[in-house]
DNA sequence: TATGAATGAGTGTTCATTCAT
DNA sequence: GATGAATGAACACTCATTCAT
């Protein structure tokens, strides 16, 4: 449960979503073919096609797979209650990760739900998940610390956009470090917890 | 408008350009043809090859061409001064208006960056001088607003990440009203306004 | 008639080759495209691309594939000892039979020896093996009979050369029966038979 | 007259003949593209075609213009009697900086000849040419050297033919010195000279 | 005479997808 | 369930040739 790497059943299936996830992560998914994904997963091309009826619905099968990991995330370090700057800085950490194995599905995945409803909808299925766990965990872990002027909803929904703003900041090659510098100034300020500078 | 000189005579490249911004930005870089923008252009596919040396070059054209957006958005809204919370709505409206016309084309280019160390190199240079002027009007604007604690820097790049964060919003279906929101509680509770809460 | 198993099933591969070696031979290696031979052959384009990389590995694949004739000819001519212009004449009728079957091809592949190295060393090794074997033969052949100043290796070569330069007099419309008695004479002179002249 | 090159008058029209030359010579005919001509000419490629009606054109002035080489410098070493060896060396050594400085041109020009009436009866019309004043001079050359029974004209052409075969073996890749020592033992043989060893 | 600009007609190559075995 | 073999439909890119100026 603590997993965050999506750890698909070894079905034949799953073992497929797996290596293709991985695959489409590093190429993207048109440089993706299924060629590659068949001789990586050592079937033949037309095996692919006994689990997936396209290379599309493959690709969905990836995303509507592994959408836990920032929730699951989110979960288990602000989760736990405790100093919210360690939580955040936890968190920055696990979501890096996440973010390393796969850094360029995001993007790739956003593009698409730009043109695809169904994607889009999939997606804010997700994010509307999201956005809810993460309110729930913000009223406990800042109860008290939040001003009454302030939306839990409103500042997770934002507190997620500035996750996959960070990856933007990554992507383009800041260093890490001053990535998470950028991720923990923001979120202090954000939370009031400017009084108390980290060291 | 900025164009001083009345006979402003497109050159076909600058047409081009244009045009391709528009297809790309609406079917992704590997569903749109050359075939596609030649015949919205009104040229044949060969004359493309006249102005550039391959797709990719083409597409490169593009983003080369137009990164200033959010530097001139940002000088534009925060650059006059004045009511910080009502310059961060002017912001938004003028980076959504940009957004909607070419809402694929940034998670696109991200995406390729992940893969193509020039494009990478192109965007970090282009963020550098995001960060850097964005600071600079941070400065100014927030003078005495902001705790001593806080590096301008960091925050500019937090400022921009979260932007691009708001446009993967947009993408997954939030309405712009509650995105605006979103970004408005963000922007007013990091630089410390929340007690001045929005009517 | 050398293949001795009666279930000769034409491998697809070689079924490419040969209809590709006729089709080459007759329009030239950049006149024929992958079209001509896939819609020859009785397949798709596609299906070419399973057997052979692209064009030129498919090019490759005939004259490595049949560089043996030369070889064979000589030896089922010259190889059987007896009247040496006999023989002259036998290896002519066979030879040209080839040739005529080919005509362009062996030019086409000189002029892109002439460019490409690894062509080159393909063909140095068949020439390799021609000269070898002629010169063995020359010598059985005409043990005694050419003078002790001589190098059968030369000979070889200078014979081979011989037999390439008639190509040339075929190509330029010289009638056959011409340019089989300027093969003749010059094998004749160049053996020191002149003292027997042909009837 | 002595000069082998080509040396065409410097008229517009000649520059380009010389200049195509030598580009079709290294890149062969369906390889070297207006484009390249014309840059190397420093004209537009338009202005190309008022020179000559088309590619093929432009290359059929190529082998007409320049078509004497063979001739001369056959006139040149055997035509001033003496030692008919010595000549054969001459020949050789004229005809291989010929050779080296256009090396897939004749192969190529070969090539298309199969598949081209026109030009098939161009280059007949210089063989003709080059057998008949070959032939005259073998005449005077090798004067009660060969023997009766041999028909100069059929000579003629099998001397010419061994050129061209020798121009196989050098793009075969065999060193000069070895090819030279080919024709030379050929021609020794050949002339009936194999009592007189070269040293 | 010279050319910048344009293009029609290819051309090799790729790839998701199918299907008989 | 698994696959080897096949392919239709594209697609980026090229190039000889034209023509208005």
């Amino acid at each position: 449960m603590p997993k965050v790497v999506p750890e698909y059943k070894e079905t034949a299936k799953n073992r497929i979503l797996e290596i293709a996830h991985n695959i489409f992560s590093r190429k993207g998914y048109y440089q993706t073919t299924m060629d590659d994904i068949a001789s990586k997963v050592g079937v033949s091309k037309a095996t692919l096609y006994i689990y997936f009826s396209s290379k599309e619905e493959l690709f969905k099968g990836i995303y509507q797979n592994a959408p836990e990991s920032l929730e699951q995330i989110f979960a288990a370090t602000f989760g736990k209650g405790g100093d919210a700057l360690q939580n955040a800085r936890d968190f920055f950490d696990r979501m890096l990760k996440e973010y390393a194995s796969h850094p360029a599905l995001g993007f790739e995945v956003f593009s698409e739900a730009t043109r695809n409803v169904a994607l889009r909808k999939t997606l804010r299925g997700n994010y509307d998940r999201y956005v809810e766990s993460t309110a729930k965990l913000l009223n406990q872990q800042t109860h008290g610390m939040i001003s009454q002027y302030f939306d839990p909803r409103s500042l997770a929904q934002s507190l997620i956009a500035l996750w996959n703003g960070m990856e933007t900041l990554l992507v383009v090659g800041y260093p890490v470090s001053e990535v998470k510098k950028a991720w923990l100034d923001a979120f202090t300020s954000m939370f009031g917890l400017f009084r108390h500078p980290q060291k």
